[in-house]
DNA sequence: ATAGAACCTCCAGTCACTGGAGGATCAAGG
DNA sequence: CCTTGATCCTCCAGTGACTGGAGGTTCTAT
């Protein structure tokens, strides 16, 4: 049984060293096992945990959102209702940011089309932006 | 012509005193005129400089890409082309992040989807976010 | 024996705010 | 005129999620 250093890990995982030990003191990863000179050792488990995080991360989870789906999935006898909660929630979030950009699409490209040619005086960016879609 | 005290400008565009305090700092919002006690002092330029900016910054405009635009906005001799330029630049942009989100909705909602009412050990999603859309 | 890679801790900086302490000023009521 | 309470001021510390670097130790290969 290997077991990895720090920059094994980082490199399976493609995240940076120091973000690891950051995961670790925020108590995202579990405090790793070290050697007798003090270096910080993982496992394949630990690819799998820091893969999930990065993942998560990836796709707009917070720390404390992964934290908790990470203790909940620990307790393998728990109703999984929660989860999908804070997944749906998520979800909801990603919905709004998905309208608004979309507004905002429609606003930039009004204003990129009818501000050809003119002088900036007249130049209707910064209106088109101020509405932000709220029209 | 009532000039508006910073609690009426935060209270018209819903934006916390801390923060446009903030933006004057980080130059995002031009020094406001004071009254002689050293009050600022608002108006409706203000009012709209700062809705353009809350729009944006709630569309995922990072402070420099708004304080560029803005810079652009106040040369009004200047030609438009440049600006409409940045607004197309702005949109190719905006339709990324759209893209993006919409990828992420996908999984999202596979995710919070598939996982009604079992245990922790059987969720989908963990294994959905474990698997990071690699699917 | 030694070079250099990889590790360690600790700390400062980033971005875009947010909140609070401690103090000054203003408008209204008594 | 005085007091009360709202609003304002400056300054500073903290947040989240990292990132980077200084200064020092340890491991591995030649």
């Amino acid at each position: 049984m290997a077991r990895l250093m720090i920059g094994d890990l980082a490199r399976r995982t493609g995240t940076k060293i120091n973000t690891i030990r950051f995961y670790e003191e925020i108590a995202l990863m579990p405090r790793a096992t070290r050697t007798d000179s003090g270096r910080r050792t993982y496992d394949e488990d630990d690819v799998r945990r820091l893969g999930f995080i990065r993942n998560g991360r990836e796709l707009g989870f917070s720390t404390d959102e992964l934290r908790s789906l990470i203790s909940l999935s620990e307790q393998p006898e728990r109703d999984c209702g929660a989860a999908a909660a804070i997944a749906r929630n998520h979800l909801a979030d990603v919905d709004a940011r998905i309208a608004r950009l979309l507004r905002l699409r429609e606003e930039l490209q009004q204003v990129a089309t009818t501000c050809e040619g003119g002088r900036m005086a007249d130049c209707r960016v910064i209106d088109g932006i101020a509405d932000g879609g709220v029209s």
